[in-house]
DNA sequence: CATTCGAGCTTTTTT
DNA sequence: AGCTCGAATG
């Protein structure tokens, strides 16, 4: 997304034009009319209100292709935003598929962040930056944040930086700068300094040419809405606008939309208010709801049309998405057959849920069925976990898409410390990282000395440390150290125009030392790292230069994965949206992970409905099947929790699922019999702690209504006594019992609570530990 | 100044 | 349960 293209008319559009002169183009075969009209109508605004698999992206391909085609723009005229990079990604692919390198030689397509970044450089100066500011992630925000917060005498236990880090977020999302921070929230934060410490971290920012996510969007908003001339010159550039993913968008990113669109009014916005999952990072579904009042005479098309989902699963989904309040409603259907129900399954815990997945999977492909067609979605990413390591043992190839993110771990993160050192000298926070790693005699009391002497001066920690050489500050040892390490790095900068970058890297994590030691380190992870790391620089030779690298990777924070292949895919269900699959496993629908007790919480009826979205995510994935199930036993934090089926599955639609017993031979049998829950088997499941402690949280929320009373639950069927035996009377364990703990040694049993018990033991005292871990004495 | 051990906190989702 | 951060110790 960094480099310059060239803006030179490629051949490609010519040909699209000769093309479209003959009979209807390409790129409107096969198409239905509301999609044909959402093609065609280029003129004004427009709002594509595209359901789940309705074509979206193939509509906004097309349209790209036959702005194209019409000549009605050249390829730098149109501006395409997407929210992630996959999006634009795939966006850009497919565009070139339809229209040949022309779509590649189009600027001004890729994700918010990127396209205001590349405006942001153009117009630094304006924002009080250099051209050459470099983009924090969230980890260099919250080191920074943390040095302001202690600046400030603040105590970061009472108020973390990471609480401050959330804040600052939220009001960049929603397009506020210190000034206008409503007073009540600024009061929220270490006794009213909030808004104060906003300020703060913004003058280090500038002070360190640098912006975090948020400032990319909100600087250049800043800049259009401050210097009319350099927005009118956007405005008349972007002829057309194209927005994907528009329930996805957030205060800022809205505004920022808003006043790019009003130069010529020809913007095109493709959303679905149902599949609206980024609420958490401040996207407003009132964005879509707003468009109409916001663009008078905008015309609006809904594409209902499903062409991804059999019968059964398009049911099912648009049942369970009903119980939403507050959508802009559409109706999907499908012409295709009904297919088979999606399933709905019960295990004891995740470990069979896993075991009871990688066995279907397995039939499947004995079925031919290509592993590349099969996905498992689930809510958070600790639940990957648990199929990675089933999979690894039946030897079933998978491939995690998302996960722990490449450019986010230590050793890449390092790495990349010392590349912006020697790109970039001024970068004090990659500075200060790599200052003693690896350990050379250089610690807090020497850093100081640094910090001091450059706040002193006003100049960067690098020139800093420089200057302190030649002075008898430091002790003989650290001095001679440090300036080891500048030679270094002025060596590393006078090698940039001669060597490929990655060799350079190559260079400059050897002689730093920084390979040497994890290659020292005997730790088992040791060996990864330097996978890593070699990888990192086998990735540095896509990149033009040291310079594009670095900021593909301080805007892409994924590494392209490489592992091609027939491969399941595991991933969130976030990750999942846009893509679709043959069969889709949807593990985990239990109450207080799907939907998550956290966004409850946080969000009321908002975050359920949210919750409820990210489920008809889930479920319009599929093509032809679905797997849905629950786990009777989680380890939440380390401790088993029982767990109640998520309530989603009871708002599906009997007609349309179908609801199955365990594998034969569990250990958690048919939970069927009075379908979803709720009977007297889940009943011990309200006494729990957790589940007490959230209905009482619910409840002082004013919530309660989402969390349903045993009383008012509690009906039909009591079933054998299995559950019971398992839960609060069933431990093993009496009050009183003598236990041994292998850690604790011996002691007596207060309490027991399922399987939790508390003890006190002889030696230890009093502590709550899993039936597991002890023996009876 | 570095290393080691224990306490406490964490786990939603992403640019 | 696993990790990060801070205090205590060499």
């Amino acid at each position: 997304m960094a480099s310059a293209v060239s803006a030179h008319p490629p051949d490609g559009l010519k040909r699209v034009a000769a093309r479209a002169k003959g009979h209807a183009p390409r790129y409107l075969e096969a198409m239905n009319p509301e999609q044909r009209q959402a093609i065609e109508a280029l003129d004004g605004p427009i709002l594509v209100l595209a359901g789940a698999g309705t074509g979206k992206t193939r509509v906004l391909t097309a349209r790209i292709a036959h702005l194209l085609a019409q000549g009605r723009a050249r390829p730098y005229e149109i501006l395409a935003v997407t929210f992630t990079n996959k999006a634009a990604r795939e966006m850009q692919q497919r565009a070139a598929m339809l229209v040949g390198p022309a779509a590649e030689a189009m600027p001004w397509l890729g994700t918010f962040h990127a396209i205001s970044t590349k405006i942001l450089r153009r117009h630094a100066e304006l924002a009080g930056l250099k051209p050459s500011f470099t983009i924090l992630d969230t980890d260099d925000q919250l080191r920074l944040l943390k040095q302001v917060l202690q600046a400030e005498n603040i105590d970061d236990k009472r108020w973390p930086a990471r609480a401050l880090a959330s804040y600052i977020d939220s009001w960049k999302n929603r397009g506020l700068d210190a000034a206008h921070v409503p007073a009540a929230e600024a009061a929220a934060f270490a006794n009213g300094k909030g808004a104060a410490l906003y300020k703060l971290y913004q003058e280090r920012l500038k002070t360190l040419n640098a912006a975090d996510f948020g400032d990319l969007l909100l600087e250049t908003l800043r800049i259009f809405r401050e210097n009319p001339s350099v927005l009118m010159l956007y405005q008349e550039r972007f002829r057309y606008i194209l927005v994907d993913e528009y329930q996805d968008t957030n205060a800022a990113q809205y505004l920022w939309l808003r006043i790019l669109a009003q130069g010529r009014r020809n913007v095109c916005c493709v959303g679905d208010d149902d599949q609206s999952i980024y609420g958490w990072r401040g996207a407003e579904v009132g964005n879509i709801l707003r468009f109409e009042s916001d663009f008078p005479g905008a015309k609006i098309i809904r594409l209902e049309r499903n062409y991804r989902s059999t019968g059964h699963i398009l049911k099912a989904a648009s049942a369970l998405i009903a119980h939403n309040e507050g959508r802009l409603g559409k109706t999907l259907f499908t012409d295709g057959g009904m297919g088979e129900k999606p399933a709905v399954t019960g295990a004891w815990d995740c470990e069979e849920e896993a075991r009871t997945i990688g066995e279907e999977i397995e039939q499947l492909q004995a079925k031919g069925h290509a592993l590349d067609e099969i996905a498992i979605l689930v809510r958070a990413s600790f639940q990957m976990r648990e199929f990675e390591e089933r999979f690894i043992t039946l030897g079933l190839p998978y491939r995690v898409i998302g996960g722990p993110r490449f450019y986010e771990r230590a050793e890449i993160r390092d790495a990349l410390a010392y590349l912006r050192c020697v790109a970039q000298p001024a970068d004090d926070l990659a500075f200060e990282r790599i200052f003693n790693l690896p350990k050379r005699g250089l610690g807090d009391a020497a850093l100081q000395l640094v910090n001091n002497y450059a706040r002193r001066a006003r100049i960067p920690l690098m020139q800093a440390a420089q200057a302190l050489t030649e002075t008898e500050e430091l002790k003989p040892k650290q001095r001679q150290a440090l300036r080891g390490l500048l030679a270094d790095f002025s060596r590393w900068a006078s090698l940039t125009g001669n060597k490929p970058h990655s060799e350079l890297a190559e260079i400059i994590l050897e002689e730093s030392g920084y390979i040497d030691m994890w290659r020292k380190e005997r730790t088992a992870d040791a060996a990864g790292r330097l996978e890593n790391l070699k990888e990192l620089v086998r990735s540095m030779e896509e990149f033009p230069g040291l310079g594009a690298f670095l900021e593909h990777v301080s805007l892409v924070m994924d590494a392209a994965s490489n592992d091609a292949g027939d491969r399941v895919s595991i991933m969130t269900l976030h990750a999942a949206k846009g893509l679709e699959f043959e069969t889709v496993f949807l593990p985990g629908w239990e109450e207080g992970l799907f939907p998550h007790q956290r966004s409850i919480e946080d969000q009321g009826r908002a975050g359920l409905e949210e919750e409820r979205r990210l489920a008809y995510v889930g479920l319009t994935r599929a093509r032809r099947r679905v797997r849905i199930y629950f786990a009777a036993n989680r380890r939440i934090h380390g401790l088993w929790q029982t767990t109640l089926p998520s309530r989603f599955l009871e708002e599906l639609p009997a007609d349309h699922v179908e609801v199955r017993d365990a594998a034969a031979g569990s250990a958690y049998g048919n939970y069927a019999q009075s379908r979803f829950a709720n009977s007297g088997r889940y009943e011990s499941r309200y006494e729990t702690p957790g589940w007490q402690r959230a209905r009482r949280r619910a409840e002082e929320a004013g919530e309660a209504d989402l969390w349903p009373r045993p009383e008012r639950s509690r009906r039909t069927v009591q079933i054998e006594g299995e559950l019971i035996a398992r839960s609060s009377a069933g431990s093993a364990f009496a009050k009183g019992a003598r236990v041994f703990h292998t850690k604790f040694g011996p002691g007596t049993v207060a309490a027991a609570d399922g399987n939790k018990l508390t003890v006190d033991f002889d030696k230890a005292g009093r502590k709550m530990v899993l039936e597991s871990f002890v023996e009876a004495c």
